[in-house]
Order: C-alpha cells, then structure tokens, then sequence
DNA sequence: GCTGAAATCACACATTA
DNA sequence: TAATGTGTGATTTCAGC
C-alpha cells in the first residue's frame, strides 16, 4: 500500500490534532484555513489510512494518587529474534507498562512503568523480571518528575512524504 | 486546592477516554453507562481541575517518514537544583524532543527524541549536548520498533484517591 | 436525570481546476 | 476526473428545570 502523498494542509491538520484533538471538526478548520467538510473528509481519511492512530486523554496521574515512573533498561539471556518477540507480547500485556522500545545498542528493551510506590515497583519487577525466564540484566531508573511529555514530535518538521 | 473526590463514574469516564477520546459525549454515556449530561459535566469538572491534561491525536510517525526514537541517558556536571531546571527548561523546548524525565539513580535524566534518521540526531546531539555547557555524560540507545505506547497507566488500577 | 433550544456534524449535490 | 465549496437534515451539545 502506497503512502497516500499528504499536502501541507494534511500536515496542518495533523499539526493541530497533536496538540490539541478536542476542539470540534469547524474549529479545526478555521485554524487550518480550510472549510469544514473538507477538513472532516481529511481527517476521516488520515484516520483511515493509520496516520492518526488514535486520539486519546492525557491524564495527570499526580492528581489521582502517588505516581512513581520506572524507566528499566532490560538485557535478554537468549537474543534470538523469537525471544524479542516473546518478550515483547509478554510485556505489553502488563498494565502498569506504559512503553516499550526495542533499542540497540546497549540493552535489548526499555520499559517504562507506571505505579503508584515503591511496594508496587517491587511486586511488578518480581512478577515480570525474576519469575520470567530469558532475563539477563535488569537496571532501573525512577522518576517521578515528567518535565515533558508528547506522543509525537511536531509534524512540521517532517518532510512531507 | 484538595484533590477533589472521584467516584466509581469518574474513573470509569477517564478509563474510556484515555484509551479513546475519538468518541462522542453521547456514546460516551452508553459506554460508562450514566446520562449524557452527566457525562459532560463530570467530564468538563475534570478538564478544569487538570485531571484531563488534554486531548490529543497520537500520529503513526512510521507512515510520515523514516523515524528514528533516540533514548538518551544524560547527567550533569554541576547538580544543584537551578543546573537541573536549567537543563529542563533548555531542552523541554527542542521539538525533537518528545519525553524528558528527571531521574533517579544514574544518570540525572532521561531523554527520548524523534528524528528522521542518524544524520538529524547528530545534529541534534550537537547541538543539545556539545555547545550546551554543564553536561558530563551522554549514553544514547536508538530504537526504531515501539512495542508499547500509552500516556497513563490505566486509572482502574489506580485507587480512588 | 430529563427536556428543549442552539449549535454542530455529516452527507448529497453542484462547481471548479 | 478528482477534489473543494455550498446547502440541507439528523445528531449532538448544553442550558434550565
């Protein structure tokens, strides 16, 4: 399937919905200069085509409770790329696990996980890191200061194909 | 200002709408299965208490371009607490630049920057790393594969306080 | 939580480049 | 031919009760 070839103003449109997808379909278009209907059928289709993957509500976890971020790096014992993939599902299925990138060089994973003390961290780690085979390495960073957080780097800056 | 009460529909509000904010006030509704109105004010009393941070579009990178996610591990030289929010504020505002954590132990921070490709992070790096005084170590991994993505860990697993 | 007015959405159609 | 702009009905939002 050929990337379908985006004009600048379904780079526009993708610019504003990534910072800021609550404002209604005819505010979208007054912002990108455009008229309502068009901007509605250039959003059906970016959506259609996966280029907006999904629109979502951030939430600031600090206001519902204590939050403490994990950032683990993770180092496989067996690096065959069936143990990536197994990995990979294994970890993604957890909750608490908010990302997670394949990375090199370096370790194999890095994880980030979400939850609220330091007791948590530890069941998950127990659970997800000791009773799971295939773990070589485990180092962990926390964090409960999030100085930024965006899904995506602005789309300006990308080239337009 | 005390962190307001949040109720069983709250949560259940804010469960749909981190996983999907897509979606109408009115479909919303069905789902969490409360009236309409109901649905927009908590939803409006939970916007402006910051709860809801904001509302965005999470946009497939991948289909724009090569894209390339560099993970940075960085520390400071001099570590008093106005080198921190130095550095914080210096590279909270590169728009490469899509997470930055405060961290603990390690590294002092951990960084996560999208580019289209090796050539740009270098260039990047330079800037952000070399001619910006006060850094003494840098560890970079490269990850072009995200397993996982979300904001928030999933509120239901939170308490509700 | 329900009802009604106002706004918005979403579609079919005519139009233009 | 394909995409844009105009007009209409249905839906939704959002106020007061």
């Amino acid at each position: 399937m050929a990337s379908l070839t985006l004009d600048d103003l379904d780079l526009r449109i993708l610019g504003v919905l990534q910072t800021d997808a609550s404002i209604s379909n005819l505010e979208l278009s007054r912002r990108v200069h455009a008229s309502a209907p068009t901007c509605l059928r250039r959003v059906r289709v970016l959506r259609e085509a996966g280029i907006i993957a999904r629109q979502i509500a951030i939430i600031d976890a600090a206001k519902l409770g204590p939050t403490l971020r994990a950032i683990v790096e993770v180092s496989l014992d067996r690096q065959a790329a069936e143990d990536y993939d197994a990995f990979e599902a294994y970890i993604c299925e957890e909750p608490a696990v908010t990302q997670c990138y394949r990375v090199s060089p370096g370790p194999d994973f890095v994880v980030i996980a979400e939850v609220p003390d330091m007791a948590a961290y530890d069941e998950l780690a127990r659970r997800l890191f000791k009773s799971a085979a295939n773990i070589r390495n485990v180092r962990t960073f926390f964090s409960t200061r999030c100085a930024k957080f965006e899904a995506n780097a602005p789309v300006h800056a990308k080239a337009s194909r």
